[in-house]
RNA sequence: GCCGGGGUGGCCUAGCGGGUGGGGCGUCAGACUCAUAAUCUGAAGGUCGCGGGUUCGAACCCCGCCCCCGGCACCA
């Protein structure tokens, strides 16, 4: 078998790493390090995602370059990585000249295979700025719901993603002024060529079931071509075109290809190996980029005429402390400065995000399971088991004694190989690790039902027998389970003569050879409760500082004075056509009669809300929906989504100010 | 609303071509003392989301409903 290329999904060279991150990289590294001691000839890289606007705004609120920006944090990434024992062949950085070069190459055959056009389209421009205004570069009204929005997305109100363009009454997020729409040309992917590729290519393509559900499902509906071209200086610039770059969508995945060439360099093979030749393909990613991995990146290699991924591995969520996850309310692990920084041992981590529970699955961060985890699970079960079979060693024989180990020892230890073998393959990695430590629960029992401190003060060479067995499992534990604890299991192994280039499986069927026992330390230390508490502590202290925060966004009573709000009567109400929550209403405010949209059909029928009297607000801006247009907000109570009506207590002349 | 994925003892879960619901953690009780108050043995603990149906028999099959997560959508 050649070289197979094993990839994790780049972080945005944005800020700093937090434990989200690693739900990802981590089963990556153990998945890497398995394939490894199969023997299989592994190549795996990631790198830093350095383009894109935020990167630019980003840099430019702290007074940096974006080459200043990236180049912090691709270090930090790098560094954390490198302590969580993330062992990456190739780290490298979408900004290189190597990526660069690819991506205006994949771009220019995609041009030439016919699959790139060019079409007008209105964008925002600054005539302050002299320039047009890019995604998040401009703020306005969202043409849906008529909240104020970003221009890449209605962030605030309906949510609703929004094509370069859509946005209403455009300003310049720079300097605030206001933005006028000019047509320019631009170019788009021709996505919806590749809808007959796509669905085959998803019929075949291995990984978890997460992200090629959600893929055939994308596909089977209409597929949109893709702009992928940005005014934008910072970047990889457009073939032909200089004042524009590419979306950074369209070189970032190209990074895996260049990584691969950087590396090919180093290491002495030709990525062509890999990315023309058909090799294994395995993408590593977090369940919000599977479009971009099952869908358009497939589609641009098929255009482009280069290898296509054999599988896509999409991990599953992150909760902090049961809720989701968020930066900006507080629920966020920061590797660096909560984790490492406090001393907590980056194994200890990484058999959590393992075991915690299966892949695909969310998994929830709290302090107090990890800890209980940590010291319950891994330093009870696994790491006395080491330590009581080396000390026992140690102090009785000083060295490994000689004679066989039992067949069924080294039977068990080939049911335990591959079973956990056959789930890596799988990407059960929860359930691969708890096949291994029911490997070390057996070698508890096994070493309490032997009784071997008996067996020493009558049958010294019995007590042999019996520990040279555990000293077997002793080996076994300490190369199945290196993947998950690489740094731990590298001591244990150096313990019984085992140095790390002989930790692989075919070591599992070699007996544990004599030699010297020295004092063993602990393999793996317990975590104080008291540590749990502070880091609990300091976690709950940063959400509340985030709500106060929220807080603070008092409004003041002019602010509250802004908003017109009357009592009407509803006259009229119908259902809209075509839609099943919305409803037509007519109300008297008073002197005027309002045609407003409201969303009440999925709770009330339209005649029995004839008559009511409800509030309006009045001053809100106009909208349309469903093509039906909107003066005014019935105000309702919201139920879980649900919304009931609010009426006054008793009736009132219609027009009455609420306040 | 639509499309995925889920709802199994306090927590994480196995079981889903039907035949008396398993495991781990925790809890409780014993045992042991080589070991990091570890380990070993045993026990308690479940209307398998709810309601119907098919069947001699359903966690597993069918129908309806509820709830959670994610995506999409008409979220005024």
């Amino acid at each position: 078998m050649g070289k197979e290329l094993v990839t994790c999904g780049l972080p945005y060279a944005n800020g700093p790493c937090h434990i989200g991150h690693l739900r990802t990289y981590v089963p990556a590294d153990v998945y890497v390090r398995f394939l490894r001691m199969m023997g299989r000839d592994v190549v795996f890289v990631c790198g830093s995602d350095t383009h894109g606007t935020p990167i630019v705004i980003n840099a430019e609120e702290r007074g940096l370059s974006p080459e200043e920006l990236v180049d912090i944090y691709h270090r930090h990434f790098q560094d954390v990585f490198r302590k969580l024992r993330i062992d990456f062949d190739y780290y490298g950085s979408t900004d290189s000249e190597t990526n660069h070069r690819r991506t205006r190459e994949i771009v220019k055959e995609l041009i030439k295979n016919g699959y790139v056009y060019s079409k007008k389209i209105k964008l925002a421009y600054c005539p302050k700025c002299e320039r047009f205004l890019p995604d998040r570069y401009v703020e306005g009204v969202c043409p849906y719901c008529g909240m104020e929005a970003r221009g890449d997305e209605c962030d605030q109100g309906c949510g609703r993603h929004l094509e370069p363009g859509e946005i209403l009454e455009p300003r310049c997020k720079i300097d605030g002024s206001k933005a006028e729409y000019r047509e320019q040309e631009h170019y788009f992917f021709r996505l919806s060529a590749f809808k007959d590729f796509l669905m085959d290519f998803l019929e075949h393509l291995e990984g978890t079931e997460n992200a090629i559900n959600y893929s055939k499902e994308w596909v089977r509906k209409e597929l949109k071509d893709w702009c992928i071209s940005r005014n934008l200086e910072w970047g990889v610039k457009f073939p032909g075109k200089d004042d524009m770059v590419v979306y950074v969508w369209v070189d970032a995945p190209i990074g895996y290809i260049s990584f691969t060439e950087e590396y090919g360099k180093i290491a002495g093979f030709d990525w062509k190996e890999i990315w023309k030749d058909n090799a294994r393909i395995t993408h590593f990613i977090g369940l919000d980029i599977v479009y971009h991995h099952c869908i358009f990146w497939p589609a641009m290699l098929k255009g482009a005429g280069y290898s296509l991924p054999s599988a896509v591995v999409a991990s599953g969520m992150v909760k902090i402390q049961d809720k989701t996850f968020s930066k900006s309310r507080g629920y966020v692990v920061w590797v660096e400065d909560d984790y490492l920084e406090e001393g907590f041992h980056p194994d200890h981590l990484r058999y959590y995000l393992i075991n915690y529970t299966s892949h695909q699955k969310d998994l929830n961060f709290s302090w107090k399971v990890f800890g209980e985890r940590i010291n319950r699970e891994l330093v009870n079960t696994l790491g006395n088991f080491l330590y009581r079979v080396m000390h026992f060693t140690w102090k009785n024989f000083g060295e490994i004694p000689e004679g066989r180990v039992s067949p069924e020892i080294m039977e068990k230890v080939e049911r335990v190989r591959k079973k956990a073998v056959d789930l890596i393959m799988d990407y059960e990695f929860k359930e691969a690790c708890d096949t291994i430590m029911d490997l070390a629960s057996f070698g508890n029992t096994y070493f309490q039902s032997k009784k071997p401190w008996e067996l020493i003060k009558r049958d010294r060479n019995s007590c042999a027998k019996v520990i040279k067995n555990c000293l077997q499992i002793v080996k076994a534990l300490a190369i199945l389970m290196y993947p998950v604890l690489p740094s731990s299991m590298e001591k244990v192994a150096e313990w019984i003569g085992l140095s790390p280039e002989r930790i692989n499986l075919d070591e599992l069927s070699v007996e544990v050879e004599g030699g010297v026992v020295e004092r063993p330390t602990l393999p793996l230390e317990k975590i104080d409760d008291e540590r749990i508490e502070m880091a609990e502590k300091r976690l709950l202290r940063r959400i509340e500082s985030m709500s106060v925060e929220e807080e603070s966004r008092l409004i003041s009573p002019e602010d509250f004075g802004k908003l017109e709000i009357k009592i009407g009567r509803i006259v009229t109400a119908e259902r809209i056509k075509g839609s099943n929550k919305l409803l037509r209403l007519e109300i008297d405010v008073g002197g005027e009669k309002r045609q407003i949209v409201a969303g009440f059909a999925g709770k009330y029928r339209p005649e029995s809300l004839v008559g009511k009297q409800v509030p309006v607000l009045l001053n809100i801006k106009p909208a349309k929906l469903m093509g039906v247009e909107s003066r005014g907000m019935v105000l309702a109570v919201d139920v879980d989504g649900k919304p009931i009506i609010l009426s006054p207590e008793e009736e009132v002349p219609e027009g009455s100010i609420v306040r």
